[in-house]
DNA sequence: TTGAAAGCGGTACCAG
DNA sequence: CTGGTACCGCTTTCAA
């Protein structure tokens, strides 16, 4: 059970300082090539590696990043970590993740644990975010950007997209369509994407002199979709409704199932749109039309940004928005 | 800009020797009362929080777990990790996770990069593993399970399912149904769980003296399901196949796909089955019969053998299995 | 109990 | 170019 070895050792196997050892390993200095032979071979013999926490405490640089999210398991999760992490190695930087299920006391203790471990900037991907965890990581003056949906990127620095335009561009295809009766499906919320969204639904329709019906359900799950439909197929029906721009494909899942069930045929009988490009959205039947959003993007130009502030290379006031895209499926029909 | 309080700080606003402060943080040895307080007031004030790294340092351990893994995007991923997570933090481990996407040099780099953070275990969650990775663990020493499906318990230390018992499960049920004519559709595969799976539908078709039909596919995505229907319909008519007991639950969407697009009613012309309960399974209409497999637990039992294993406390010569649970849902009709 | 001091594995400054 | 050495922040003997 060898242990692991140490500058020590190459410096002995090499026969040089260690200082040298230390120089060729990051090329800071000239070495002359024969020694520099030497250390590598006895690097090579040794098998031997740096040890990053070492170099980390005497750098007082942990190129290390930290990640607080809500749960790895919510699908966009993955794209926005994946973004973060390709770019964050081509900068040389690891990612630590942290998830808190979206509760404050863990909000706090992942910021104090990512503090402890160094880290040198924070992405916060949170939908329950509230200003404490800001206030905790300004305290640890730890540089930090939020990456979500809920706070007006006048406040924070944030990274988001064009909620509004996306929803607006959705609605002006069904109007397009030949659609008029066109509901807006909404989930109570406060968040500022939501408001976006909705405003989004609005300009289009005004823009088309159309009548703007927004209908609001607790929750963002299928089952609210499902219910929405089961409360109002009435309404629907009375008022020659023939689409539904939903605000995440949840619901709008939700409404192809009540279609599914009650026999109601999309699109045929019923436009339906969503938000979101969740996976499901390609496999259920019929797919669904809806909003695909760049997570992998953001989660790169986030990082990016994130490691320009910590080289201070640039003051980061603006807020980026990245562009969205429409994914045309079977859930939506032209009705000539 | 402060720079970060240190425990040179807390000594002398406390007034005593570094060594005592380092005492009352770790609680290693007794201190008077009196310093006691004296040192929490002083870190209080100055808002200590000990450098993680510097520790580690000196104490030769980490305390963190890394975790290889393919993809953070592939579903029971985030559930795996969970498992680990959470358990891991009640031990008080922090975990590292190192995204390889399936690439062998990925891989070997993941675990340099693991070993020069110095992890004090590792564990491997993948889909393509190859022994070289295994190779390079155990060169570096560092104890390590593998979390997958791809080889058999016998060879590695590795936490499982029991495959066949799922597969022959969900074959009893259809045969109890009723159903005599039933397919089992698999994807191509070397993996461990694939030979255990088709074991398990070939146990249960000779217990009931019944013909196995098994078809292979290549590709274990829905477009393969659509295909193998689209090749293979003519087959399914003239042998009056009333269910098919598919592999996974992306093949098994794809036949449903079919279905939906040829007017073969699921199920009542048609039963089906799936494996894996993902998260569509039961979004999709009808919602897919499938076998739910328990990533959390995996995850939670896994990090704890290996916490164990660091710790000596235990010798994992044997492998574990966890349970499976069918989850009934609309595929599947009772022929009478 | 308490403090001094020796490292943990590196980096970087300084003199040669 | 090279080697010696102080030091990063903390833990842990060792004596007192």
């Amino acid at each position: 059970m060898a242990r692991k070895p140490t500058m020590e050792d190459v410096k002995n196997l090499a026969g040089v300082s260690i200082s040298t050892v230390s120089r060729v390993i990051n090329g800071t200095k000239k070495v002359s090539p024969d020694k520099v032979i030497a250390v590598n071979n006895a690097i090579e013999k040794l098998g031997y590696k740096p040890n990053e926490l070492a170099r980390s405490l005497v750098r007082k640089k942990s190129n290390t990043l930290g990640i607080i999210l809500d749960d790895l398991g919510i699908e966009y999760m993955a794209q926005y970590i994946r973004g973060i992490d390709e770019i964050g190695k081509m900068y040389d930087y690891d990612i630590l993740l942290y998830s808190t299920f979206g509760n404050i006391d863990v909000q706090k203790k992942a910021v104090e644990f990512l503090s402890s471990k160094q880290v040198e900037g924070i992405i916060v991907i949170s939908e329950k975010i509230n200003n404490e965890i800001l206030y905790a990581i300004k305290e640890y003056e730890i540089p930090y950007i939020l990456l979500d949906k809920f706070y007006s990127p006048q406040d924070y620095k944030t990274v988001t997209f064009d909620f509004d335009k996306a929803i607006e561009s959705m609605t002006d295809l069904f109007i397009e369509y030949g659609h008029e009766n066109i509901i807006y499906l909404t989930e109570k919320s406060h968040d500022y994407s939501a408001d976006l969204k909705q405003q989004g639904f609005e300009n289009a329709m005004s823009k088309a002199g159309l009548t703007k019906q927004v209908f609001t359900v607790n929750g963002d799950k299928t089952d609210s979709g499902y219910r929405f439909m089961d409360e109002n197929i009435k309404f629907i029906h009375q008022n020659h409704i023939t689409g539904i721009v939903a605000s995440n494909d949840a619901l709008a899942t939700g409404i192809l199932q009540y279609c599914y069930d009650h026999g109601i045929k999309v699109p045929d009988d019923l436009s339906v749109s969503g938000f979101g490009n969740n996976k499901y959205s390609e496999l259920i039947r019929p797919s669904l039309t809806t909003v695909r959003l760049p997570y992998y993007d953001v989660g790169a130009v986030t990082v990016r940004v994130l490691i320009k502030i910590l080289r201070d290379e640039e003051d980061f006031n603006e807020s980026l928005r990245l562009n969205y895209e429409i994914m045309l499926r079977e859930t939506i029909k032209k009705l000539k």
